[in-house]
DNA sequence: TAGGCTTATGATAGCGCAAACATTCGCCCT
DNA sequence: AGGGCGAATGTTTGCGCTATCATAAGCCTA
């Protein structure tokens, strides 16, 4: 029905009317909304009952307007559909909301074109603060952030210059302590499969490599890449391509994230192929799935809503004006190595 | 370093910035950003160049205060971690932010009156519409939302009075046809597993034990359930009490979501429990790896991105003025029997 | 008891923008 | 040539709220 009588020009109740009905001023009855503390009991009391009869509901662009506080932040995410930005959102909806601020968040489809206008867009809202994901945002978007003169959060990864903080860790380092592992549990033929490959990824796929080439294991041949966004079926798709391409002479694959693995996982086990024996797997970001799949899979762990947590709470030590704020925090990651990676012998 | 310069007063540009620049009256650079073609070609050109040189970037606040135009579409979820809700917004972000609205997204946690609060947040924005999860808001929720005037849109399940315009499927009817399915199958003994609880994981339930019933097969000790947020943990946990407390004479077990589904069959692997010869698995909403787990697993598919996506259009649609939009959507639910579920005599 | 202080309330102004109305100019028609 | 019209631009006003300053009343101290 609401949607149909907008006509009705019932409109929202103001300050004013509510400063009316309680017989005191509007600037009385903002202090009783914004500093209760700074009324008398009894106005208070009056005001309130006010509001409650006329179902008062501040506008806030109006407040924002007056006061320049917009108790707003602004999140960019790559991707709504990547799980793992979930996490993150939770934990920044988690800590902003407990402290009434709103999120508004975006979602930049891993385009640093549309990242710019999306946060354009942000900061036509005034936000107090925003929360971006990574460093390649466009030199444009730089600016803005940068003349918005607001706190700015960049996570997900540590960037070597952050335009103001940054939560993360390394993904690069990540990615060499998979391959340091894989050649520790001995394996020789070893694979990569990535999709998406956004700069994180790259960066995996990089330390990784490292580690490989330092014992002269790296096969270029072994390694298969899309742009397409992973998903389980694209990890099938990829694990068969790399064993027809291969031969078959693989022995470990580490899959970019676990959408892939747990597809790639699954293709083993339609295969006939015996997951590690005949061929072991690693995914990245530690699913819950992957801890109960059998047979389990190893993983990267990144403790994801604790980023947000975290990030939001970055932001609001330095609206409240706290002194000294961690500028940089590497939040860490952990290899956690299941069935998936143990080697039969041991 | 945004952070830290805040003291710096360089002031964000304003219209009347970007007209003196120009040298025009503030309201042709209003024009130009708002109804160009209101403008001659050369002062559009100029306005525009003063607008980069400036870095202008409109005050939302102040054009919602003046114009009554926010450009905010509300939307209340009753939680982040269940994957659920996200297929969802990623449905109404897109069709949303094409549109040039902006989503401002509330968690209500599931909590009639957290939401209830949470509302009244998103209304202090003066969204042009909200969209909102289910029936069970509060009364004084639900007179918020009628007193907005503005268009509403209840997702997630069809409702017997909507309070505007509603779109979703009916959770009875899909408990109600997983039950008619397992019957015919075959199934005897049929247990249930359910965590949350929230009213659509009830009418789940009623369906399916209205089902069981027609035959005389409930059995409400094989029913077990739990308020607790569901994990793939969870599942795993429920699914070896019901085998416990029953003494294993269970032949098919509905979850009620694919968390506790592939948990419980996570769980039979471990207890080398064939699924479906030993116990058959139905969970609900078709995750994408219940299409890829092996067995794979019989599951409810509900298409929830073309949810949102149809939430936000039918909000578009009463935005732009559409006389006959709809106001009620069945958008159904399709049964995907897969393995899980396939008796070893078929 | 005067002076200064705090506490509770109010009056005024202005945040940045767009709606509404006003003005100007050129053009067409008769 | 005069009236009428539309396109392009400007002026004024006010959206609803809060910052700031002003006021009034009570209270303490010396």
């Amino acid at each position: 029905m609401a949607g149909r009588t907008r006509n009705t020009k019932s409109k929202r109740a103001t300050l004013a009317d509510v400063a009316k009905l309680s017989g005191v001023s509007a600037i009385t009855v903002s202090r009783v909304l914004n500093h209760p503390d700074k009324v008398s009991e009894e106005l208070c009391h009056r005001v309130r009952e006010a509001i409650d009869t006329l179902g008062y509901i501040p506008n806030q662009s109006a407040s924002s307007l007056a006061s320049a506080r917009s108790q707003v932040i602004g999140v960019a995410i790559p991707s709504l559909s990547n799980i793992v930005f979930n996490d993150v959102l939770r934990g920044i909806y988690d800590v902003a909301g407990a402290s009434g601020y709103k999120v508004l968040m975006v979602d930049t489809h891993y385009s640093p074109i549309e990242e710019e206008n999306m946060i354009r867009t942000l900061l036509s809202q005034s936000p107090e603060a925003m929360i971006v994901t990574g460093g390649d945002q466009t030199r444009a978007c730089q600016r803005m952030l940068s003349s918005a003169a607001i706190p700015v959060v960049q996570m997900m990864e540590i960037l070597e210059q952050p335009l103001d903080m940054n939560i993360g860790f390394s993904h690069f380092q990540a990615g060499l302590e998979v391959g340091n592992k894989l050649k520790e549990c001995g394996y020789q033929r070893i694979g990569f499969i990535g999709a998406r490959m956004d700069t994180r990824v790259q960066q995996r796929m990089a330390g990784f490599k490292e580690a490989l080439q330092e014992r002269d294991l790296y096969d270029s041949e072994l390694f298969t890449t899309t742009p397409s966004p992973s998903s389980i079926a694209l990890g099938g798709e990829l694990l068969r391509g790399l064993l027809s391409t291969s031969g078959g002479k693989i022995d470990a694959v580490f899959c970019c994230n676990d959408d892939l693995a747990l597809g790639a996982l699954f293709e083993c086990q339609r295969m006939n192929l015996n997951v590690p024996k005949d061929i072991a797997l690693c995914g990245f970001n530690d699913f819950e799935t992957s801890a109960f799949v059998n047979p389990s899979l190893s993983s990267v762990h990144v403790p994801r809503y604790e980023m947000g947590v975290q990030a939001a709470q970055m932001i609001l030590n330095v609206l409240k004006g706290a002194p000294n704020n961690p500028v940089q925090v590497d939040i860490g990651f952990e290899l956690r190595m299941r069935q998936s990676t143990r080697m039969s012998s041991l």
